[in-house]
DNA sequence: TTCATTAGTTACCTTTAGGTATGTACGGGA
DNA sequence: TCCCGTACATACCTAAAGGTAACTAATGAA
């Protein structure tokens, strides 16, 4: 046996317990952070910015954040420096010049989305050996 | 100073490693996965039908799962069966019966959200206060 | 014969994410 | 005088998510 099966600490009820001390602003904006992980730019976005030591220029932002359209990018860096994930820094020069560096806050939401990610990438055969079964099986009809 | 900035053992960059390993497919339907943790529903779902013992029927899951239509539950459901995540189980009864369980691999991946979860939980309060203050000193624009 | 029950399915609509293509403001260099 | 380079803003379009409301299939009960 690879690693024995544990009963994770943290249960998802421990969560709802904690969850419930919230206000409703506040679990609403919960939900919206954790979409945000999710979204199609802003983890890419927010790692590329995170992994180069020195400021990151929107140009070479885009450069490194493979596919995304200028509008997307711009929306993006707005919602996370909203967040305070990421900071903006604008110079006064001609042509402008706008820095993009990580937050504490930023580095510490990539630390933890770090191991989830992680886990799925390496899981990813078994989510395809699954549904490679149900698309062989297909759908149980609820009615004979 | 509030406490001492350590850098994680897990870096985005071991990550990026582990992920070129991966086929397109491999990566693509990682970061699919990932997306359905912060879809409207799916983790939601996935938690009622995992904290409750026994085996969930589709309206007794849409009691729980507050607010979400007929239609959006059964997609979400044939997306976690299909994705191995929890199991439907059809009775050849009248009226219909469906039992849905979650699997091994449903509650490994809830275990693994969980930590993420309750961090940005707790972290609300300040993602509030950065919206704040943003909101407040408004956008630097790029140009004089 | 008609009804109630369960787990859907289907048609239709609105909202949102995100793409492309184009416009813009500024000043330095040719 | 006109073009270059940067970091956007804006208009327009498409696809997909997700909501509401109505329909369905089977059968035991009234």
């Amino acid at each position: 046996m690879k690693k024995s099966v544990k009963k994770s600490k943290l249960s998802w009820e421990e969560i709802a317990e904690f969850c419930e001390t919230l206000t409703e602003a506040e679990d609403a904006l919960t939900r919206e952070m954790v979409s945000r992980i999710s979204d199609k730019w802003s983890l890419w976005t927010m790692s590329v910015v995170a992994d180069i030591d020195e400021p990151m220029r929107f140009s070479r932002i885009m450069e490194h954040v493979e596919g995304i359209s200028q509008k997307s990018l711009t929306k993006t860096l707005r919602g996370l420096e909203r967040d305070g994930l990421i900071t903006r820094k604008v110079f006064a020069e001609v042509p402008p010049r706008v820095e993009y560096t990580i937050t504490a806050l930023g580095s510490e939401m990539l630390d933890n989305v770090a191991p989830l990610w992680l886990w799925t990438a390496k899981s990813v055969q078994r989510f395809q050996a699954c549904r490679a079964a149900f698309d062989d099986r297909g759908v149980q009809p609820a009615r004979k």
